[in-house]
RNA sequence: CGGGACGUGGCGCAGCCUGGUCAGCGCGCCUGCCUUGGGCGCAGGAGGUCCCCGGUUCAAAUCCGGGCGUCCCGACCA
């Protein structure tokens, strides 16, 4: 391969669109271009990089038993209605019209076609279990796409789907793909972390997301120090307090105090001389079943999904200053849990609490000396808040941690959600219909090139991972007007390339510096120098650039040394 | 969808407040010379509906109104 005659258009200066570093650096390492908002062009060697993330999941995929098929990208509405999802789905559902006036949508999953593929084909208990899966462009219309190929409107995914006679089927197939996920990421070179999720409202009993640890992921995890246990923090169970509840504050019961203009956590903490974990904080949720109240301590921060999940609603909206007023009669600041006609939500830690602070519903008071189990009438006790590195791990009790990271992969159970929907059945043993059972398995093909980048980078450009890495070795001629060097590095390029190694031969007329700089940026893990100083001690240097460690290897060893390198990096990741 | 910002040669920006003298700078690109171990130097050159529409004005990149696009924060996310 030829610089010179390759699109790769580097740029010495950042975008001014661009934020995120992986997308600074895309950009700049000329692989993509942005076409408008979360839609990127791939090019050349952006695309080399998709390429080998794609090949790694086709080949674990299909070494997991997992069969490759491709779905249409374009979806008729119809499939969309029969689950309900054409009503439900919302805006980031792309629809359109055919020239018949059809409707249509381009496919942001593919769960209602692969499930009418299968509930056509599939008649008999003696055709599963089957395992599908594809890579392909899926659009999501984003109400705010951003980070470049993070969160793009469009983008390439990789989306199975396991067909199974019963549960425990299903079950087995989801270990298998769990352990062809860890291969994945692990082959991919990533540093990542395998989380126990929220399955949201399909249910089943479990689901993990695969995280990429970066400091700019979108998504929070507690992660155990002690031992292996790692979720999600929308997951992440909070132990209860271990001090018994229900201890009555010596003294007398609630008092009204005047705290004029005192509304926030931190406010009333000052003003009362208190501190925020004397405090219960009381927030007011619009729900699709009518307004409740969750009651946190003042320190702790609300989990919206663990309420969602605990109230069984699609809906949770903190309500409005207006509609605060009118539920509580106090404003913001001032709600507490006292006279209001809601549903009370408290989360464990603040119902243990044997004195406390809330809003007196009347704007400028709040209530002293409150207990709840004495004083709050509670419609429910839950873990309801977020876990934080302070609480113990909820398996063996040590310490948590609280990491970042970029969600590449997710697998779920389906259950019986698409097959009922769509009635997709087959004959049992005993000729009985039954739903076939499901599972889900997602990657994120192109978010992993940039989760990548976000975890390899340093002030010169990208640092891939060799498995990823658009090509191998880069080659750079320090002159290409000195004939002997101009020799070798052609005949060197070549020898390379017939051994199976990707080579990028810089043949630009260039001065060094810039190929270097390029080199760099590109992120090729080996560098090839070649000058004829080098060449008059028989010598090529070869430089590494993770480590930057340079060594200087004779002509002759060259191949057999770039093959060592490869070899060791690419076996060290399984 | 709420909040904030931006839109000027391919890229990054200045100019706008205080209308004219303003279309400019750096990078990139083209030609030539020179140079060749970390984005070199010199000389010459090409390239712009100043996002769009409308208004104010003798005069608009600049002021006003509307639209479109893009980015950032938030909400949202099988």
């Amino acid at each position: 391969m030829f610089f010179s005659r390759m699109l790769i258009p580097t740029l010495k200066e950042n975008p001014a669109e661009a934020e995120a570093v992986s997308h600074i650096l895309l950009f700049r390492a000329g692989m993509i271009r942005k076409l408008a908002s979360g839609i990127y062009n791939y090019l050349p060697m952006g695309l080399r990089v998709l390429r080998k993330v794609e090949r790694i999941v086709r080949e674990e995929m299909n070494r997991a038993g997992a069969q490759e098929v491709l779905l249409p990208a374009v979806q008729p509405a119809e499939l969309w209605q029969e689950t309900g999802r054409w009503q439900i789905y919302g805006k980031e559902l792309l629809r359109f019209k055919d020239r018949h006036g059809r409707d249509c949508c381009f496919g942001p999953t593919h769960e209602e076609v692969i499930t009418d593929l299968v509930r056509k084909e599939v008649h008999s208990y003696r055709q599963l279990p089957l395992n599908l899966y594809q890579i392909q462009m899926k659009f999501r219309d984003e109400m705010r796409p951003r980070f470049g190929l993070i969160r793009g409107r469009e983008f390439l995914m990789k989306d199975g789907y396991s067909f199974h006679v019963n549960e425990a089927d299903a079950e087995a197939c989801y270990q298998d793909m769990y352990a062809a996920y860890n291969r994945i990421f692990q082959r991919c070179g990533l540093r990542f972390k395998t989380v126990e999720a929220d399955s949201g409202p399909i249910g089943g009993s479990f689901s993990h997301e695969f995280m990429v640890l970066a400091e700019t992921g979108e998504d929070l995890l507690a992660s155990c120090l002690a031992c292996d246990y790692a979720a999600n923090l929308e997951k992440a169970e909070v132990v209860p307090p271990a001090t018994a509840s229900g201890d009555a504050p010596a003294g007398s019961g609630p008092e009204e105090v005047a705290t004029p203009d005192v509304r926030t956590v931190e406010e009333v903490a000052g003003f009362l001389n208190a501190t925020p974990a004397e405090i219960i904080k009381t927030l007011i949720y619009e729900t699709e079943k009518g307004p409740v109240a969750v009651l946190l301590r003042g320190d702790h921060e609300v989990n919206e999904v663990k309420v969602k999940n605990l109230l069984a609603v699609m809906d949770l909206t903190l309500a409005g200053a207006g509609r605060v007023q009118e539920l509580t009669g106090g404003e913001v600041g001032f709600a507490g849990p006292f006279g209001l006609n809601l549903p009370i939500y408290a989360d464990q830690a603040a119902a243990a609490m044997t004195t406390a602070v809330t809003g007196a519903n009347k704007t400028g008071y709040h209530l002293v000396r409150v207990n709840p189990s004495r004083d709050i009438v509670m419609t429910q006790v839950a873990d309801l808040r977020a876990i934080t590195a302070q609480d113990p791990c909820p398996r063996c009790g040590g310490n948590i941690e609280i990491l970042r990271g970029i969600e590449v992969g997710h697998i779920f159970k389906l259950g019986l959600k698409y097959s009922k929907a769509l009635k997709a059945t087959f004959l049992d043993e005993a000729g009985q219909e039954q739903f076939i059972y499901m599972g889900c398995y997602g990657i994120g093909v192109s978010r992993i090139v940039a989760a990548a980048i976000e975890q390899g980078h340093d002030g010169q450009g990208i640092v891939w991972p060799l498995a990823l890495a658009p090509v191998q070795v880069g080659l750079v001629p320090i002159s290409l007007n000195d004939q002997a060097t101009k020799d070798a590095v052609f005949s060197l390029h070549d020898g390379l390339e017939k051994a199976g190694i990707e080579v990028l031969l810089d043949d630009r007329d260039e001065r060094p510096g810039v190929k270097f700089k390029d080199c760099d940026l590109l992120g090729i893990p080996l560098r090839v120098v070649i000058g004829p100083k080098t060449l008059a001690a028989g010598q090529a240097e070869v430089r590494h650039r993770r480590s930057g460690e340079t060594v200087m290897v004779p002509l002759g060893e060259l191949l057999q040394y770039l093959q060592g390198c490869i070899r060791h990096e690419l076996n060290e990741k399984g």
